[in-house]
RNA sequence: GCCCCUAUCGUCUAACCUGGUUCAGGACAUCAGAUUUUCAAUCUGGUAAUUCGGGUUCAAAUCCCGAUGGGGGCACCA
């Protein structure tokens, strides 16, 4: 069976990068019917924190990237890493290197001015050094090589990587092994990870190979970058995916937007909800090359999934942006997210869009004119000759079919824009607004007629 | 500096594996037009790309080599 991983270190938020990493090992796990676990690498006890970890697990949770089984933590996996050493340094496959990192800085910069791979072989890869970090004796002569499942054959030089570190004591294990050793014990069958990695695999292998566990397939994706192209991080703006959720962004277009950056169906479809993503998925169709990441479409992706979402669900997501006195009717709320549904990119931005619709707009009376050239005395005209047709309308059917049906030969006759926007911008006090008929039905007729009345005495 | 990955419109990408069906298709953005009292939405149309140089071939965006550009890695981080 399939059995990917998302495996985070809690030394940050979860960003775009590392949920999109964790969104194509779920795609690609649930895709064959196989297991998606998380696994927290929290083995560096200085920058590791219990809120970075909340964050991880609550972004996750929010994308509905759904773990199989308990968190797997390999802070509490210490002693089985232990072992593990102490059985490579019985058997001589690794070694105590006691350099200082002062020492090993200064002897990569003479590597590097000699145009050699820097590299650290160390003097006591035979024994003798009894402390300071533990390192892999490294006496592969041979070209190391692995078939990646999204870029082929990739292969090193196994002598221009040295002899690297593992862990800085028997209790305090390093990412290349404590991370290879799990997947491995944990029966992870894709490792699915960024391409940054692409160069710590042939030292994993080594490892892998040492320890004598089977070795997983691998898959480096692309990395996702910023407008600059470089890997996309804080200084692109928002980076961290609780800063999408504070926007407005839908779970549903984040997952399909990170589904969509580095990955295409076989067909056109921009749209997909998560299932669909499940049955679609390919890692055969994901790109090599990195790609940039356009808020412009994302933008344009969250209002294709606003549009698809209904009402009710809508008013609840909207509501965390309103103002308290504005949740309290949400029958009336549900008319108003039907009608600003289309103009809305960001849950957030739906706040200063509807304020009219609960309290009476204060606004300059030159917004009651159509064009520059519009008297006011028309406007006044027409304001006044609307009242008394709207007036006629009865409670009941205050509906926007019938306004519709009372205003228009009248506006007909008066021309459209000189009757229809003064009365829209009567209602709403902007120069931009959904239509007339809507608002005012939305409104009821006593509070359309209190706004008419309101906009004729600012002209008096 | 060393190593690795990579290269189609401004951006995400299709076609590349299995060369001809492509004067390179779609989406976002952009520009025009239609609709409309305004904005949004909607509809129609337009601008816009195979990095360069060799090779293989009757034929190359597609295969090979090189150059160049871009990215990543080179920790007692992950």
């Amino acid at each position: 069976m399939i059995r990917t991983r998302f495996a985070p270190s809690p030394t940050g938020v979860l960003h775009i990068g590392g949920a999109r990493t964790a969104l194509f090992n779920y795609l690609f796990a649930k895709k064959e019917k196989g297991e998606f676990l998380l696994r927290i690498e929290d083995t560096d006890k200085e920058r590791s924190k219990p809120e970075f970890e909340k964050d991880i697990i609550e972004s996750l949770k929010w994308l509905s990237l759904d773990w199989d089984g308990e968190i797997i933590y390999q802070s509490k996996r210490l002693a089985l890493y232990e072992e593990e050493l102490k059985k490579l340094l019985d058997e001589g496959k690794i070694f105590w290197c006691p350099h200082r990192k002062e020492e090993l800085e200064i002897e990569k910069q003479g590597q590097i001015i000699r145009k050699e791979s820097p590299r650290h072989f160390c003097d006591f890869r035979e024994g003798g050094g009894e402390k300071g970090i533990l390192r892999f004796k490294n006496d592969t002569k041979e070209k190391i090589t692995f078939q990646d499942l999204i870029r082929g054959e990739i292969s090193f030089e196994a002598e221009l990587l040295g002899d690297f570190s593992i862990a800085k004591s028997f209790k305090e294990p390093l990412f290349l092994f404590a991370n290879s050793l799990d997947d491995s014990l944990l029966g992870i069958t894709h490792v699915i990870r960024g391409e940054d990695h692409i160069s710590n695999t042939p030292k994993q292998l080594m490892i892998l190979k040492a320890l004598g566990l089977r070795k997983p397939e691998y898959a480096h994706l692309p990395l996702i970058l910023g407008k600059d192209k470089s890997k996309l991080s804080k200084r692109h703006g928002a980076a961290a995916v609780y800063e999408y959720k504070e926007q407005g962004y839908l779970f549903q277009t984040m997952v399909n937007f990170m589904a969509l950056l580095g990955w295409h169906p076989e067909n056109e479809q921009e749209i997909f909800s998560k299932e669909e993503l499940i049955e679609k998925f390919s890692i055969k169709r994901v790109q090599k090359a990195g790609a940039v990441f356009d808020l412009e479409k994302l933008n344009w992706l969250n209002k294709e999934h606003i549009k698809k979402t209904d009402n009710k669900t809508l008013v609840d997501l909207f509501s965390p942006f309103l103002k308290q006195e504005w949740r309290k009717n949400p029958e009336y709320l549900g008319k108003i997210v039907e009608l600003e549904k289309p103009r809305i990119a960001v849950l957030k931005d739906i706040a200063d869009k509807i304020d009219f619709f609960f309290e009476e707009p204060e606004f300059d009376k030159n917004i009651l004119k159509w064009k520059e050239t519009q008297s006011f005395e028309e406007v006044k005209e027409n304001l006044s000759e609307i009242r008394e047709l709207l007036k006629e309308i009865p409670e009941n059917e205050f509906i926007q079919s019938k306004i519709e049906k009372i205003l228009l030969p009248f506006a007909d006759k008066k021309g459209r824009g000189e009757v229809l926007w003064p009365l829209r911008a009567a209602l709403s006090g902007r120069r931009q607004s959904p239509g007339p008929f809507e608002i005012a039905e939305i409104l009821g007729k006593e509070k359309t007629l209190k706004r008419i009345e309101n906009a004729l005495s600012l002209m008096k």
